[in-house]
RNA sequence: GCCAGGGUGGCGAAAUUGGCAGACGCGCCAGACUUAGGAUCUGGUGGAGCAAUCCUUAGGGGUUCGAGUCCCCUCCCUGGUACCA
């Protein structure tokens, strides 16, 4: 490595330079309404990226590519007058902090805070044009406390079904609100690690064991705090209709969302009082159903078990627990279950039918019970065959006998089936719901794959819940009762040991002091998950210094509101209220207008953010029902040895290596020129460079090197008129850079670029009209180079202060166009012909063609396709 | 298994409504300048063939004057999901 090799272009200088007057003059601040430079003829735009956990390791290849992108949208929307809201900010609540302060008894505070400080430096190494001025931190109390008031709000609200809407907890009429509230406790099966004495996300568990350190995970009850967010299933998956967001998306979140619609459906038990409920979605199958099976968990298993099967039933549940989830799911090829000696009747048929217990139901969907209809389910096909069990068809394919349509789960026509045979599957299901209904059987019902969502952790870096349980005779654990919001920020007690205490119970625990509430009361010691900060940041960037609200009214209805709005009367009571009232569809369009990050979030945090957001909104607190309008997915770069980038397979690479050899222009040019943004691509030094020839090429264009080695402005620079070829390729490069950022084809805006450069670089003079607006348009991409040549060519303003060119069409179009002359579809021969001839005069040009006469020679002609400007194709036998 | 997204030169990739496949970049080849080149510039570069020409967008079929693009089937890759009743 030569660090003495002269630099193609003085990149190691400039940037920096660029870098210290953004930051000292703040040039990318986003003045708020109220704000002494506050425009409010200027449109808004809020672009937001995913904001990083700060790690130890620093910024890998991968974070800057969406943040290139962003930064680039961000530059140019400036150029074209938008006010821009592009701020950044640290996901810094995490388990690798408070493990390492585990290790070494560093406060995780301070590790957050060095690693917020490289990671800074990092990103303002690459030169992106952040309101650092805005910059935020989830551990921040200042932050914090409005997480912990938006829980306040949850936590006091409850879901009306009458108005599909979240409300204040004081208009429930019921007798106990705790029973409806959003937030709620109550004894779950969680991940617990024993070896690391702390409950896991389900994200960080794989196969079984703890993503960190690969110690098993078992699952166990303990009382957790729960956000009822299935009460907005429903609206989770209607309301992606609007959004802007990659269709897969939307089907991932709908899939998680898991809506079905079917029957609850009610089964007398012989001998018992009690009833057995399943849920299907295919009632219209009920005549086929010659057995049920419940989870071997089921409550109602040992009330029915009959006395000379009990012993088979509890090896089989025996067998079953001890099983972990893994086996459960991934070993069940091969269908196992007891049956417990009592039998239900068929509602429909009044027959009896046996009752098992089988591993493959499980308890935690639907009601924990199916009805077993052989014929037209295949795991329950494959339970009968396993066990001799009638399989009975009930539904017919067309096409097929009633025989060959054993197995089909797709719609038919029923058969045997008394009551409905002959229908549709779709009016079967409506008719037998109906007789279901009236005879006091069943009703139809919708169920949800989605589970309320698991909120606390036993952890110690994260956010404290605003909640104190006191005494209460009858409860063991006492009553919980929300905290003050005069009260918050809630902060966690001072600890010398993080460890986990190994019984489950939260590291705060320890702190016997903060625990102790009062006489009679005592802080909750769970924490919040690392994705609470995430809910709502994208609302706290719009007004981070604001300790009298979690974001400022006027502030949000500016930001949040519709696209491109104005700013609407301040404080506008009958507005707000009118607000309040509006349906839930008419508002879900604005807020964040362009949202870029990695898939990987596609179901949490993105389908969190939005229940948080729909919550507030519901209360009030919001303009729109959504927050992020438009989505965009950046694609994995891989190594360039085509591997997922790992210290495994030594393929990764630092982007400060890549800065330090070619600039972080090159680098931001790179990460762009790659490929389509949301396709997954590997990384290629090669590549880099291309892409600083480029770059160095375009400072030569500009900048000439003299005989004692300095840099001066080259003498081909001249205040001349362009030529028509000059003048055309610049039109063309503004038109095709300026549509390529708005579709975010960026790598076709650079490859137009690199044209241009290449069609001046021959020029032996370079005139200045034409530089200076293709300067503007390289500025989102290579800001620092572009600053730098911009004020070397005189100008007085800053490029920044620019507004972003303009082509004229006029200059685009051509006298004349080069007619590709097909016969039979084969291109033949070319003819240049004027763009205004005629389809018929562009036909007897062909025709009268030396070459194509030849080869039309002794054949019929049997027709002519004219595509004027473009082509002449000559059918014949 | 199911769902989604892909498959175009040696490589990363381009290609409005179906209308010149391979723009741009890498790599490679040749040349210029040079004491030198891992700098810079110029030209060439999908495959076969001396050539005219033929073949070519995973494979096969179809629609069309014309298909990378639309339809059907098969194969392969990537991601998600996994007994969801």
């Amino acid at each position: 490595m030569s660090s003495e090799r002269r630099k193609p272009y003085p990149f190691d200088e400039i940037e920096p330079q660029w870098q210290k007057i953004w930051e000292d003059r703040q040039l990318f601040h986003a003045p708020n309404p109220g704000e002494n430079n506050f425009d409010s003829a200027k449109p808004k735009f809020y672009i937001l990226d995913m904001f990083p956990y700060p790690s130890g390791s620093g910024l890998h290849v991968g974070h800057p590519e969406g943040y290139t992108a962003t930064d680039i949208v961000a530059r140019y929307k400036r150029m074209r007058g938008f006010n821009v809201l592009h701020p950044m900010g640290w996901d810094a609540f995490g388990l690798p902090a408070e493990q390492y302060a585990i290790k070494t008894g560093q406060h995780p505070s301070i590790t957050t805070r060095d690693n917020i400080a490289k990671f800074k430096t990092q990103l303002q190494r690459i030169g992106f044009s952040y309101d650092w001025e805005r910059e935020i931190s989830t551990a921040d109390p200042r932050f914090y406390r409005w997480t912990q008031w938006i829980f306040l709000q949850i936590y006091n609200s409850w879901f009306n079904p009458e108005t599909q809407k979240a409300e204040p907890i004081s208009t429930y009429l019921g007798s106990d609100p705790d029973e409806v509230r959003l937030a709620y406790v109550a004894e779950v099966p969680v991940n617990w690690c024993p070896d690391l004495g702390t409950v896991l996300a389900n994200e960080e568990v794989v196969d079984g064991k703890s993503e960190v350190g690969g110690f098993p995970v078992v699952r166990r009850p303990m009382r957790q705090w729960m956000l009822r967010i299935t009460a907005y299933a429903d609206r989770l998956a209607n309301e992606l209709k609007d959004l802007d967001w990659p269709e897969g998306i939307k089907l991932l979140q709908r899939n998680w969302i898991g809506r079905s619609e079917g029957a609850e459906i009610k089964f007398t038990i012989e001998g018992h009082d009690g009833a057995i409920r399943v849920f299907t979605t295919r009632p219209d199958t009920i005549y086929g159903a010659n057995y049920m099976v419940l989870a071997p968990e089921h409550p109602l298993v040992d009330r029915l078990t009959t006395e000379d099967r009990r012993t088979g039933v509890a090896k089989y549940r025996e067998q079953v627990s001890s099983k972990s989830d893994l086996e459960r799911t991934d070993l069940a090829k091969e269908k196992t279950g007891v049956f417990i000696g009592a039998n239900a009747i068929n509602p429909v048929t009044d027959e009896k039918i046996p009752i098992w217990i089988a591993d493959y139901v499980l308890m935690g969907y639907g009601t924990g019970a199916i009805m077993g209809v052989p014929g037209h389910d295949e795991r329950d096909l494959e339970f009968a065959r396993k066990f001799d069990l009638a399989v009975m068809p009930v539904v017919q394919m067309q096409g097929k006998t009633a025989e060959e349509s054993i197995g089909a789960i797709e719609d038919g026509i029923a058969i045997n089936s008394p009551l409905i045979n002959g229908l549709p599957t779709p009016e079967a299901k409506k008719k037998i719901i109906g007789w279901l209904e009236q005879n006091g059987s069943g009703r139809a019902d919708i169920r949800y794959k989605l589970r309320d969502w698991l909120f606390s952790r036993q952890r110690y870096w994260g956010e404290p819940f605003p909640v104190v349980w006191e005494s209460e005779p009858n409860r063991p654990h006492g009553k919980h009762r929300a905290l003050d919001e005069k009260e918050l920020p809630l902060i966690p007690p001072p600890l010398d040991d993080y460890k986990p205490t190994g019984t489950g119970e939260p590291p705060l625990a320890k702190a016997k002091e903060w625990v102790r509430y009062s006489e009679k009361a005592t802080r909750e010691t769970n924490t919040m998950p690392q994705w609470a900060g995430s809910c709502w940041y994208y609302l706290r960037f719009c007004d981070p210094q604001n300790d009298e609200r979690f974001v400022g009214e006027e502030t949000e209805r500016y930001w949040m509101g519709g696209v491109g709005a104005g700013v609407s009367p301040a404080n506008d009571k009958a507005e707000a209220s009118k607000r309040k009232a509006a349906d839930t569809a008419a508002a879900s369009t604005g807020g964040v207008d362009l949202y870029v990050g990695g898939t990987e979030h596609a179901v949490l945090h993105l389908l969190y953010a939005r229940f948080w957001h729909k919550v507030l909104f519901d209360l009030g607190y919001l303009s729109k029902s959504e927050p992020f309008q438009r989505l965009v997915n950046q694609g994995m770069i891989l190594g360039e040895d085509n591997r997922k980038m790992s210290k495994r397979w030594g393929n990764v690479i630092d982007p400060l290596d890549v800065i330090a050899e070619y600039g972080a222009d090159a680098f931001r040019c790179y990460e762009m020129f790659m490929g389509p943004l949301e396709q997954m691509k590997p990384w290629s030094m090669k590549g880099v460079e291309g892409v600083f020839r480029f770059l160095a090429r375009v400072w030569r264009l500009i900048m000439i090197e003299n005989q004692a080695g300095q840099w001066e402005m080259s003498p081909a620079v001249k205040d001349v008129d362009l030529s028509k070829a000059q003048q055309k390729i610049l039109h063309a490069t503004i038109k095709k850079v300026t549509e390529d950022i708005e579709s975010l084809s960026f790598n076709t805006a650079i490859s137009q670029m690199m044209i241009f450069v290449n069609a001046f670089t021959t020029a032996n003079t370079i005139p200045i009209l034409a530089m200076r607006p293709f300067l503007i348009l390289l500025n989102p991409f290579a800001p620092h180079l572009s600053s730098e040549l911009w004020e070397r060519l005189g100008a007085k303003e800053e490029i920044t202060d620019q507004s972003w060119p303009q082509h004229d069409e006029r200059l685009l179009v051509e006298d004349e166009a080069e007619i590709v002359v097909q016969v039979k579809g084969k291109v033949r021969d070319r003819m240049t012909m004027s763009i205004l001839a005629t389809e018929e005069e562009m036909k007897t040009l062909v025709l009268a063609n030396p070459k194509i006469q030849q080869l039309i020679a002794g054949k019929t002609v049997l027709k002519v396709v004219v595509v004027p400007r473009k082509l002449v194709n000559i059918v014949t036998d």
